[in-house]
DNA sequence: CGGACAAGCTGA
DNA sequence: CAGCTTGTCCGG
């Protein structure tokens, strides 16, 4: 027989090469692409992924050639291989690795169960959703607080889901109900076996873009417009584009769903959209008060408004407060001399800490709270900040007010209040509240990243599903200078779509994602690829601006092409594709 | 990534 | 020239 070889991918970060080992006779029929294998590589042994199998390459002298040391088990398929080979293009890995990694189960997985497909009803479809998969699917639009339960179901009327979730607790939760609803379900990764053998429906967050399915019937992408979707590490995949492509090349359709999709999700939907009625819309979300602050009276800074007052005075009513700012205080100045206060390394503004001193947000240097011009110790909080916030809020409702921060997780306190103050992390930790308050979303309405308008949005969707629909009462009240800004006039309308038109205009007059595509290069060697890609015609490069270059091209594709295209400089240069923060 | 090996520096 | 650091190359 003549000799067979396995080309394997090292399971090693930052070796992006792939080895051939012979195959021994023994193995043959349990070794493919997409086998877990153990290998010798440079006197150890490693883990890796069989990528191809076939005749030795004649460029490896044979005496080179090892055998595989161990067969693990299964891994990812030829299909999910040549995904991954996509999508190293795609967001400018220039290794399989991650995407690998992604695809792989948790532990070997020796042998896979039988399919687990049911054939039953298990209960009422979305209508809207049920027409675009027949037609190849698109971008289903559903007010925050309807149940994506019969988008899902009917997906599964198609065949074997797949369906993303941007957490794992939403991912459990979603495959809990399917099988209750008498549908066979592998969450993944915990169930990837069994997704491997065959369900009605794999659910899982993010990597579950990577999970496998002997045959995908239908895909659905559940709030797509979160950015928990993305990796936030390079490469910066995001699986809503995944899951786009998987369920393109297994020509099986596939529906994103959001109460705001984003630019994106419409752009490649076209006018495959479903949208809710404009009742069914309105009913969904809150009703939204807008405070204006133009009309505080000169003298007055507190972010705490009449309003606000009143809903925090009323007992009977839980209250989230919103301020994406932690920290005692954002800015201060000095009461005796009115400096502001900065720092005295690097001239940004300071911050004051939970703990008290004065911090630079930008170099990290901290001192005592001891104005730098003429040494006074008595600051004026021109800013607040969460921490600092708190006791004013307390003070002004009369009740006590809980702080929530990104790390503690006081159960036992939260339990007994009914006032929370925290930075937009709040929204994920309190399940339910009468009203919810931005004191200042002109943060985010003003950020200058140029998603702000879109994640101000997504923010307030969030808001508005801790509320539920209308008729529970809930209120949404959002203290700003901008009373008749786009965001503010979609979320008071209930639609969406009102932001999605300007929004697009402002991203094709900067030629910003998704009208073309964007990568951003920073670290040492990001200026010699930077040089590389400015002599190539398809990419335009600017930059740099805070050592950071900006690429645009006509599309991803393109993107993805030129980059692949430049030599890679022997200094370390970070790539991002499709900067999930800019 | 981690090991092997070569080139360059230091101290006696 | 041993002993050590730093850099570059390579693994099948």
């Amino acid at each position: 027989m003549s000799p067979v070889v396995a080309r394997v991918v090292p399971d090693v970060t930052g070796l992006d090469k792939q080895f051939d080992y012979l195959v021994p006779d023994a193995w043959r029929e349990d070794v493919g692409a997409g086998t877990v294998v153990r290998v010798g590589l440079a006197g150890r042994r490693v883990g890796g992924w069989v990528v191809a199998v076939g005749p030795p390459d004649p460029d490896v002298p044979a005496a080179k050639l090892r055998p595989l040391a161990k067969v693990t088990g299964h891994g990812p398929s030829a299909a999910l291989i040549d995904l991954a080979a996509w999508a190293s293009r795609r967001w400018a890995a220039g290794r399989l690795r991650p995407f690998l990694l992604a695809a792989s189960p948790p532990r070997a997985v020796p042998a896979l169960p039988a399919p687990a497909v049911t054939a039953g009803r298990p209960g009422p479809v979305d209508a809207g959703a049920a027409r675009l998969l027949a037609g190849g699917g698109g971008v289903v639009r559903r007010p925050p607080s309807a149940d994506p339960v019969p988008v899902v179901l009917a997906a599964a009327a198609v065949g074997p889901t797949l369906i993303v979730t941007p957490s794992v607790d939403q991912a459990r939760l979603l495959g809990a109900r399917l099988r209750r609803a008498g549908l066979s379900v592998a969450v993944v990764p915990r169930d990837w076996a069994a997704a491997a053998g065959g369900v009605d429906v794999v659910v899982g967050a993010r990597a579950a873009a990577w999970a496998p399915m002997p045959v995908v019937g239908a895909v659905v992408v559940l709030d797509e417009h979160d950015e928990a979707l993305q990796e936030e590490r390079a490469p910066t995949w995001h699986a809503r584009d995944v899951a786009v492509e998987r369920a393109r090349r297994a020509a099986a359709p596939c529906v994103l769903v959001s109460p705001v999709p984003t630019l994106n999700a419409l752009d490649w939907a076209g006018d495959r959209v479903s949208a809710p009625t404009r009742n069914e819309e309105r009913a969904g979300w809150p009703i939204l008060e807008v405070v204006d602050r133009r009309n505080d009276e000169p003298w007055r800074r507190s972010l705490v408004s009449s309003p606000l007052i009143k809903a925090l005075r009323d007992p009977e009513r839980t209250v989230v407060c919103v301020l994406n700012a932690p920290g005692r205080a954002r800015r201060l100045a000095c009461r005796s001399c009115r400096a502001l206060q900065r720092c005295e390394r690097c001239q940004a503004a300071v911050a004051q800490t939970r703990d008290g001193l004065l911090r630079c947000a930008r170099c990290g240097t901290e001192r005592p709270v001891v104005c730098q011009v003429c040494g006074s110790s008595a600051l004026v909080v021109l800013r607040p900040g969460v921490s600092g916030l708190r006791e004013e809020l307390e003070a002004a409702a009369g009740r006590p007010v809980v702080e929530i921060t990104g790390d503690s997780a006081d159960e036992a306190a939260d339990a007994a209040a009914a006032v929370f103050v925290g930075t937009e992390a709040v929204l994920h930790r309190v399940p339910r509240a009468d009203v919810v308050a931005f004191l200042d979303i002109d943060d985010e309405l003003l950020a200058p990243r140029f998603r702000a308008d879109e994640q101000a949005l997504v923010l307030l969707a969030r808001a508005a599903r801790v509320l539920g629909p209308r008729a529970d009462g809930g209120r949404l009240l959002v203290q700003t200078r901008l009373p008749h800004h786009e965001v503010l006039d979609a979320v008071l309308h209930a639609d969406p779509g009102r932001l999605s038109g300007p929004a697009l205009a402002r991203r094709r007059e900067l030629g910003l994602p998704p009208v073309r595509a964007l990568a951003v290069l920073s670290g040492a060697g990001a200026e010699e690829l930077a040089g590389a890609l400015r002599t190539d015609p398809t990419v335009a490069v600017a930059g740099p601006a805070d050592g950071r270059y900006l690429v645009r091209a006509a599309d991803p594709d393109a993107l993805g092409a030129a980059l692949a295209a430049a030599p890679r400089p022997a200094s370390r240069v970070r790539v991002e594709v499709d900067p999930p923060r800019i």
